[in-house]
DNA sequence: TGGCAAGCTTTAGCCTGCTAATAATTGTTT
DNA sequence: AAACAATTATTAGCAGGCTAAAGCTTGCCA
């Protein structure tokens, strides 16, 4: 291998390492006995700390599309864990809000999720993380024309 | 941020990349007027390199799931690019085969693909290869135990 | 003001990822 | 040899990612 890009090595490192951690928390979701999707617990988290976010907004900070959104947040609407409340100032737009049971949700999920994001970082440090950044967001730049 | 893993940022930015990188090859393949999803490509590389492979063979190195790789190999044999041949010695397998159409597929998407990860990867270097293969087994790794 | 473009959300349709269950075949064990 | 276990592939069902198109609402502009 003369270049790294000329295998296909990089690319297929990534896509197993994100399936990897999905799957564990998954799996660790599923044990703790949450029912709640991994994606279902990216936009509640988002949603708690944004409280009264719109979907579009949240859509770009999960980069996530508009209706994958609305169709997960149709499913935690159903749960009580969210609610749409139609914006005041825009009609167009929904605000949404965690429902008492979605922010009981958010504080049992979220230090199951931390453990687990320490336990994949594991023993790496600070350098790593600088390194893994650059890295990551070079590769992003390098696609930016898109 | 006290420690890297405390933020979600490496779990999002592990999945932010990935899905830039498909995104680039399918738009690049939609443009090139290949009628191919990137996942039908990633079969079609593997059974290029391995004519002949099972579909269990398959599934692991491309880390997809059993019927993942039957619902695609369908629409494969339905394009004429790949063909199941019962297994002479374990009718309970089939051995994929490139047809000539699958062939000419792999020969002509091949080196656009290889245009796309030369892009992709830019301006770094060995070294950066060295980190970011570091990294990624050792996120990887510490989640072996799953 | 009336019309038209742009923005927010939803719907529909396809593809992929995951689990669980099933069918068919092979291997093992007694 | 017969029963049982393991392996390979498929089917079904749910969830999410993508595009295209549609319905409302808002904003702009003549």
């Amino acid at each position: 291998m003369t270049h790294p890009s000329d295998s296909r090595a990089y690319f297929f490192k990534i896509d197993t390492t994100i399936k990897k951690i999905r799957n564990v928390l998954q799996k660790r979701f599923n044990e703790s006995g949450f029912d709640l999707t991994v994606d279902q617990w990216v936009l509640i988290d988002h949603v708690a700390r944004n409280q009264g976010i719109s979907q579009n907004t949240l859509a770009e900070l999960t980069t996530k599309d508009a209706p994958t959104v609305t169709r997960i947040l149709d499913l935690l609407v159903k749960k009580g864990l969210v609610e749409r409340r139609m914006s005041e100032e825009d009609r167009r737009k929904f605000n949404i809000y965690l429902q008492p049971e979605g922010i009981k949700t958010f504080e049992t999920v979220l230090p199951v999720v931390k453990e687990i994001r320490r336990q994949g970082w594991g023993s790496l440090n600070e350098e790593d993380y600088a390194h893994f950044v650059r890295i990551m967001d070079s590769i992003y730049q390098n696609f930016s024309e898109y």
